[in-house]
RNA sequence: UGCCCGAUGGUGUAAUGGUAGCACAGCAGACUCUGAAUCUGCUUGUCUAGGUUCAAAUCCUAGUCGGGCAACCA
């Protein structure tokens, strides 16, 4: 991975000799699914440990028995693997480090450096104060220490309510950083825990737990986003005041995207009010949506590498993410025929009842990928807007009079417009020359138009999701109101479209370009009666194209 | 309001006192059996004001603007 602010940090410490290798970590909350944001901080967390030849652990955060389920942990880590990253033996749970946290708060009431309160949050919010002003002490702060290891011991035992007592770090409650007045480091929770079970009813905060975590697991490089900054004071006066190894925390700005929201809160609201179909809607930000959407690890990986890490909060373009979609796919995505819009055409000169097989490229600068058969007929479907009765000039396109080429097949010239009583144009009759079978005349006229066609007999019915953008605002998240309010009304249209008859085989997660329109993949709603395609992006197109 | 952080074209980023570069987006053209891809060219930038220096995007000072922090969340 390309360089950034913390590598160069990275280097300076390893040419020093402060470290001889890199241990770094990605420690989610099993809370919510992954997002895009999430994607940002795990190529940067596996990819430096990669560039050094170290190693990154995946570590969840369990520290919340009530904000947390099971659930989520093994959505975590096909993401982070779909990713393309491996921890290895290197998964960790804080929770199973309970004991020796407790032991440490234990050592920090022993060293005077802790005590138990027992101020509501309100009343202890008085008591911190505002930040230009110094703060007051509160009464128990001088309670003695064998009655702070007393009561502490009794919070453990269950004795008291939630919220009758907290642990708190006895700092300095004049600090300019309020995260350095007396912050609680363990609460009473009388919930059971997915991994402790109801052996707790005490439970570290954290900024308590993280850094006790990342100093027993060894972790050289602590690298989290820039809402942390003002607790890394916090996070090394703990170690510090209890001489243990201290890995460095480094913050970085977090991603943000035009179009959509990053937050876990609005998109479970998103989720729980089926404003979309689930966490893996193709047009959530979560790593699994944009995993059934269509888009590549290659693509995501490339994304990340390029918009890099710095501690400058930016709003980046969701185009420069669909690049790196395009770019992926045109390598690796096998062409096909599809029209979405059918318009049919009827080739008069053609034999009824007559058939044939073209063979066409998969990938026309690719031909090592091989062909596949296309079956022509009398009656085909092209998509309805290749077709102008009064064409606007530069349309290359179909025409009465003019001729184009079915892409593979052969010139074909309008004779023909059928409308209904409406006026509505129904179908169109064309000729064709023979002689240009395979796309090319003998006599080597140019014809500037190629369009699309499936035939009317052999086509096959799908599907077809066409997905946009979530949010009609560039940061829904910023505007007044109601973020909800800007959804776009129209990020999933459904239609049938009418396939060539090959991809109606296509597994759920195959992906294709659907020639001239669109990089498209097979969605796992796919069954062997009725395909169905997911729209990942669209082809570039260029603004002259004016249909 | 106190403390902390940041500011380079429309967007994201590079330049670590010495030619402001790259990518995306946009525009124009070439090529093309995908109006795609590919290729060529173009437009657009160092927040402001002082200072240090032969030389400042970079260092210093002040200001402006933006963000973070005041859970018994992470």
């Amino acid at each position: 991975m390309s360089s950034n602010f913390i590598h160069d940090i990275i280097d300076a410490d390893l040419a020093s000799g402060k470290h001889s290798e890199v241990v770094t970590r990605f420690p989610p909350e099993p809370n919510g699914y992954l997002h895009i944001g999430h994607a940002k901080a795990i190529c940067l967390d596996f990819g430096t440990a990669l560039k050094y030849g170290g190693r990154c652990h995946l570590r969840y955060d369990d520290t919340n028995p009530t904000a947390e389920d099971t659930e989520y942990v093994g959505a975590i880590e096909e993401d982070v693997r779909w990713l393309g990253f491996d921890w290895g033996k290197n998964l960790f749970w804080a929770s199973d480090y309970f004991d020796r946290m407790y032991e440490c708060a234990v050592e920090l009431i022993q060293m005077g450096k802790a005590y138990v309160c027992d101020l509501s949050v309100d009343a202890f919010k008085e008591y911190r104060g505002v930040p230009h002003l110094p703060g007051k002490e509160p009464a128990g702060r001088n309670r003695s220490i064998e009655e702070n290891l007393e009561l502490f011991e009794k919070m453990k035992a269950g004795e008291f309510a939630d919220g009758a007592y907290v642990l708190r770090a006895k700092i300095d409650m004049n600090s300019p950083n309020l995260h350095m007045r007396d912050p609680a480091i363990y609460r009473i929770k009388h919930a059971s825990h997915h991994n402790t079970g109801d052996k707790w009813c005490i439970y570290p905060m954290y900024d308590f737990a993280h850094c006790l975590e990342d100093s027993i697991e060894g972790v050289t490089h602590s690298l989290c986003t820039l809402e942390f900054e003002v607790h890394r004071p916090l996070y090394d006066w703990i170690l510090e005041t209890l001489s243990l190894y201290q890995p460095h925390q480094y913050e970085f700005a977090r991603l943000n995207l035009t179009y959509t929201i990053m937050s876990k809160r609005k998109l479970l609201e998103l989720v729980k009010e089926k404003l979309v179909s689930n966490w893996d809607d193709p047009r959530m930000p979560t790593i699994c949506g944009m995993r059934r959407r269509g888009y590549t690890p290659e693509a995501v990986r490339a994304f990340c590498t390029e918009i890099g890490i710095t501690k400058t909060e930016s709003l980046t373009d969701v185009a420069l993410l669909e690049h790196h979609v395009r770019t992926d796919l045109n390598e690796i995505a096998p062409r096909r025929m599809a029209v979405l819009d059918p318009l049919k055409v009827v080739i008069t000169t053609y034999p009824e009842g007559q058939s044939e097989e073209f063979e066409l490229p998969n990938h026309p600068q690719k031909p090592e990928t091989g062909t596949r058969t296309v079956p022509f007929a009398r009656e085909i479907f092209i998509e309805r807007d290749d077709f102008m009765e009064e064409p606007v000039k530069k349309f290359f396109r179909l025409a009465p009079g003019t001729e184009v080429r079915l892409r593979g097949a052969y010139l074909v010239t309008c004779t023909d417009v059928i409308k209904d009583a409406n006026g509505n144009i129904v179908e169109l009759h064309c000729t064709h020359d023979p002689d240009s079978r395979g796309g090319n005349a003998p006599d080597g006229r140019k014809v500037k138009g190629t369009i699309h066609w499936v035939s009317a007999q052999h086509g096959i019915k799908a599907e077809v999701r066409l997905y946009d953008r979530l949010f009609t605002s560039e940061n829904p998240a910023a505007e007044e109101g109601d973020f909800k309010d800007y959804l776009n009304p129209d990020s999933l249209k459904v239609i049938t479209g009418i396939i060539e008859p090959g991809l109606a085989s296509a597994n759920p997660g195959d992906k294709f370009q659907f020639e001239r329109i669109g990089y498209f993949c097979a969605d796992p709603d796919t069954t062997e009666s009725k395909p169905v395609f997911n729209r990942t992006v669209g082809l570039r197109e260029a603004a002259s194209k004016q249909a």
